[in-house]
DNA sequence: TATGAAATTATACAAGCGTATAATAAGAAT
DNA sequence: ATTCTTATTATACGCTTGTATAATTTCATA
């Protein structure tokens, strides 16, 4: 009788845990969070359920890992978008408004594992606080940029308006987002950076478009 | 031996769907849709689990038909405020903002029900149709809203205009909506509805408070 | 009061879930 | 070459899931 074991190949931990990660967002955004079972993910990544348990001591503890990865994944991609190759702060507000509302970044895919894993903020302490850090995040270097915009036009403006106009923003973004993933055929192409850039324009009384 | 079998009484269908969808409802808000079981529900709603199967022929059924219910339900909140009972169109457009961002529209039990729908607006078609529909019900009432305030300020726009405005007003609620559900502690009293009405009435252009 | 439709309960089943634990193999260190 | 650590596989367990089907009970109608 032969040996029926299954080969396989060490892995580094950091390099597993990626693989382990990466699979379970494939999994997520093709099929939902049920699809994220731990013998599908184990079949994705190309081991073995058991090893699951190996880097993550619950499955919960993976999901957790996932969502932190995408959030920190969406977020580069909005905000490198030809970071500092732009001439000015206006012009990089405008970029990273378009970035925001184009793929990748506006995807439905994306949106399907955001929406896995927001359900559980709620619910899950960890989840929480791993969504208010990265929410933050976010959130404080738009208004960074819109500070410096401000600056740039020789209107500068206290912390209280800047966080004010952080939110507003912020708040165009998401919704616009939101909307452009969940029904991405009901808008034309380059509507939704139009309507953002027109938005938030609006809102911060200075000319974004062009 | 005594007759062990559960006592019940007979409700009219209509009763007992509402009951089914009520009790669905009740336990997605509380522990999202993992804790929707047809056990779950059916104990929730006072009945035994075969029952389900009597009124919807699946448990995606019942899950499309709360999520249905959920929508039409916030909807209704949203727009009944006061509707009819204030003085003109600018006033009755900036109420439905304020309606938009407190409570109990803005709440984090009505946002852990919509994100565990959301999810899977994009696998399901039947929930990508309830989707679509409710989405556009919302936006068309909103335009019409931003319509009449144009029209009584002697400013009437075109239907390409408003279908923009519509789209950014639209985005502006859902994106404040969405970050006062999930992070309410770190908003003040008012604060929402505040930035509500300054970003809305600038970006259309029109003054909405006081 | 008897009849019958259908609302409701009861029970069963196969599949899938997360987790625990022991056996094995790979690769680095000696 | 040998040893040893640990990454990885293999297997098993108990529980929950959605669904199917048959047995009952209720209540309106005759």
């Amino acid at each position: 009788m032969v040996n029926s074991r299954k080969q396989f190949k060490r892995e580094s931990p950091d390099q597993r845990q990626d693989d382990l990660i990466a699979a379970t967002l494939r999994l997520i955004a093709s099929g939902g969070p049920e699809a994220a079972t731990v013998r599908n993910i184990a079949m994705e990544a190309g081991v073995t359920p058991g090893l699951i348990r190996h880097y993550f001591s619950t499955k919960e503890d993976l999901i957790g890992a996932a969502y932190e990865r995408h959030m920190t994944t969406m977020r580069y991609a909005t905000y490198s978008t030809r970071e500092g190759a732009l001439p000015g702060a206006v012009a990089r507000l405008a970029a990273l408004v378009t970035a925001s509302l184009t793929a990748p970044v506006t995807d439905p895919r994306a949106m399907a594992l955001w929406a896995g894993f927001i359900q559980s903020v709620q619910r899950d302490a960890a989840m929480h606080a791993i969504h208010e850090k990265t929410y933050f995040q976010f959130r404080d270097q738009l208004q960074m940029f819109i500070s410096d915009a401000f600056i740039e036009l020789g209107q500068p403006k206290d912390q209280a308006d800047l966080r004010k106009f952080a939110i507003a923003c912020n708040a165009v973004l998401d919704g616009l987002w939101l909307e452009g993933s969940a029904l991405p055929d009901t808008f034309e192409t380059g509507e939704l950076p139009a309507i953002g850039l027109a938005s938030i324009g609006a809102i911060l009384g200075m000319k974004l478009e062009g």
